[in-house]
DNA sequence: TGCATATGTATGATAATGCATATTCATGGT
DNA sequence: ACCATGAATATGCATTATCATACATATGCA
């Protein structure tokens, strides 16, 4: 479900700056260091947070900790948002639109 | 296109609360101070901040103010997530399945 | 005059940050 | 096999800045 609290951890620009380069993949602690203008411990503390909002999971290696993006938040948000659909849809949107071109497409390949 | 700042926007518990209640449609102050637990200059402040952030319109009415919800910053949120879905998709997401039923079903009543 | 809403000002609480230090693990020398 | 050293990461503590809030007051409209 989506808690408002998951809003609160992306406001912060830091922890919105680890997620964009979590995207990516798996990243060690000093490797989002180089990414962020903070301190080593602040983005420590950042995936603290990350973690227990349930954001990242962790996997050690070795001396280092490798932390990766969880989807649970993402299909909360995904989830909430579609609430607010009818705000910019009448009936289709837009990747409904571009599903059915799809399926047209692919009912003229199996002509 | 989505700026960090419309999580922040999100964060606050009673700008959360002030959307969720606008979302059934255009609200006067009035009545969203009665669905918060704030001071009345309180809710005017968030309106204000969510005026400038464009999540809501204003509509003068008399001496009431009507205030309604804008798409846009919904759509940008929308596009953002969808770039998180390869984190919970191997290929077909929910919703596509759940379109690909409804043409199953559209396909049976036309036979 | 009275109702609805906005704004100025002060206050208090929360949370991010840096610094210093602790902890955990790997490595090389003896 | 053991120990010392160093790298990678986490945490305790103090500081600082931001922001939500209330109260009082101003503004606009009936």
């Amino acid at each position: 479900m989506m808690q408002q609290n998951t809003f609160q951890i992306l406001a912060d620009p830091t922890r919105f700056r680890i997620i964009e380069v979590l995207a990516a993949g798996e990243q060690a602690v000093g490797e989002l260091v180089q990414a962020v203008d903070i301190d080593q411990s602040g983005v420590s503390r950042h995936l603290r947070i990350l973690g227990e909002a349930g954001f990242v999971a962790m996997r050690p290696d070795g001396a280092r900790r490798l932390y990766s993006l969880r989807p649970e938040p993402f299909q909360a948000i995904d989830d909430w948002v579609r609430t607010y659909r009818k705000l910019w849809e009448s009936r289709l949107d837009r990747f409904e639109a571009a599903l059915e071109r799809r399926y047209a497409r692919q009912g003229e390949e199996k002509q």
